[in-house]
DNA sequence: CTGAAAGCGCTAACAT
DNA sequence: ATGTTAGCGCTTTCAG
């Protein structure tokens, strides 16, 4: 019905023009301090609200950072968005999100979207099936600032905030050796991911570190879902000299393996040792709870944000590619708190 | 660096205006499909992207639809929301996403940015706080379709999909009953919200139906959440008479008391059964793993975003109060499952 | 089938 | 301290 109202409106209700109105609305300090008082005043009573569309058009800026994730349900996606928002609304930007659901095709889509609407800057983590990237280049080629965290093309130039996810694994791996086990599987991801190649080589690390050979039948890659766990302790434990602890690069893998051991009648942590990866909340639900690794997503998505907002407010010549790596931390649950002999 | 391509860059290279180009990238009928060629190959060429900011500024839609859920990390919401995206997508829409965290205050600013942004429509799960309206009813003032979905409104004469959650808790609780369960208690949520309500009447109906008397000692209100969970079980089990079975009106929370239950000694499903709500993924994970119901999540944001394509899409004119309730699916998994004396 | 012209609502030089 | 003016890039009558 009523048509929404508009600065050229509040301007005629004060004989006054609109850049009087677009200047008093943003206090901008030439305007006087009555007027600016009159104009905000009217703007609430008329119920006055920016059209965003027209400002940005103006200004060039949408105002809008784009933020593409695999799953938005998962608790470390979900954290580093809530980080990302908080420091983006700070700001007075807009967060759009994009879940890809590990599809490279939905990846394509979302930075389309993206281009179009002009958003002012582009968070990426990139989903399993990628491995071309095309589409993130074109990003830059536009000009509009791109920076990966966690998942990261590392063929690009961009900024990324990741974990030092050797670090992290090594640390977990090591755990399961202190706690006694032997032979100890992992359950690595794709290789062409960065997170997963660098769980795998802390794995190699750790055991290296203490003088063990490598069993490559102990290393298992699937996709890391449930299921694929389910199938892959399946097949490890069918082996000659099956392993006593479970290494996995994924939460949800760690979890499908823990059902099928539980459920076949081995003991956790007893038998064998569990570590997932991720700290997932359900990781604490479950019985045994899992040890996992924590990555401190809410710090990642902040620092996500914060290097976007350095980098536009930074005069564009100093662009330092400042990659961050954080630091993640072991969290020792039941599934892996075997009395030692 | 390159200052993105438009419409007018494009007309020039062609020797023609901005108007033939604009109809020609948009498949008009009326420009010759010899020209549709050119124009579409020299955009191609040229790398251009429609500016949106521009094109929605001018035809006064931002081809966005804004939804506000609770929380992103619920399966539930980010099912709801795959669901809707993936109806938007098709008709060419971008959805953003707000997340409320439960708060009054966030849900605020969630609709003032929309408002802002001219978001074409507003979906919204409303938060556990939220007992007034006046943010909601802006929306509608500006004129701007509004469509709840679950937590609903209920004073408001917007269209609604929610859950039939009387049925769905009648069918859990008389589940427990069928168990042999006798004492059954409930989680119950915050009376002003439809859903936690409406669990709890299915509740009460479940009992009086077969002649049970309700007990207010077994109806336990709380925040749902998994610490909850464990505070009221606790409580419970000091009872004098203490139940033998759980209806939660929350996955979250039955995990909280199923997790005490276990540390303290009582056997699920054989000493205590419990039934949670929503058939978040970690019920199958956990153990034993939990009874829940479904609550078709994907098919409330499918809905939820045709309702929103349906409205306007109408002559306006005829704009039908549909709103739609969706039938649960109680998922028996070993939690209630006690053998029958 | 194509062009000319107006304008969506706002911002920002450049006046005054 | 305020007004004038000129667009941002696109769509859409209205004319040919």
């Amino acid at each position: 019905m009523a048509k929404r109202v508009t600065i050229s409106d509040l301007a005629k209700e004060l004989n006054t023009t609109t850049s009087t109105i677009s200047r008093a609305l943003r206090n901008h300090p030439s305007i006087s301090i009555s007027m600016r008082k009159k104009v905000s005043e009217l703007a609430k009573q008329r119920n006055y609200q920016v059209n965003s569309m027209a400002a940005n058009l103006r200004s060039g800026k949408s105002m809008t950072i784009g933020v593409i994730v695999p799953h938005i349900n998962r608790d470390f996606f979900a954290n580093v968005i809530s980080g990302i928002e908080e420091v983006a609304k700070k700001e007075g930007y807009s967060v759009v999100i994009c879940q890809t659901k590990d599809k490279i095709e939905k990846e394509k889509k979302c930075i389309e979207t993206f281009l179009r609407t002009r958003v002012d800057g582009v968070l990426v983590s990139v989903g399993l099936e990628t491995d071309t990237f095309d589409h993130l280049d074109q990003v830059k080629k536009m000009n509009v600032p791109l920076i990966f965290f966690d998942r990261v093309q590392e063929s690009s130039n961009s900024m990324s905030i990741v974990n030092d996810d050797v670090e992290g694994s090594f640390q977990g791996v090591s755990h399961l050796l202190d706690e006694g086990y032997k032979r100890i599987a992992i359950f690595a991801g794709p290789e062409h991911i960065n997170i997963y190649r660098n769980r795998k080589q802390g794995y190699l690390n750790a055991l290296d570190k203490r003088g063990i050979k490598i069993d490559k039948k102990l290393i298992v890659f699937n996709n890391l879902s449930y299921d694929a766990g389910v199938e892959s302790i399946k097949e490890l434990m069918k082996l000659q000299n099956p392993p006593d602890a479970i290494f996995s690069s994924s939460d949800y893998c760690a979890v499908g393996a823990l059902h099928w051991l539980k459920t076949n009648g081995y003991k956790i942590p007893e038998d064998i040792g569990i570590v997932g990866y991720s700290n997932e909340k359900f990781t604490s639900f479950i019985s045994p709870s899992l040890t996992s690794i924590d990555q401190h997503s809410l710090e990642m998505g902040r620092y996500s944000a914060k290097t976007f907002f350095d980098l536009i407010k930074s005069d564009k010549k100093d662009i330092i590619l400042n990659s961050l790596s954080i630091n993640p931390k072991l969290i020792i649950r039941e599934s892996s708190k075997r009395k030692r002999i």
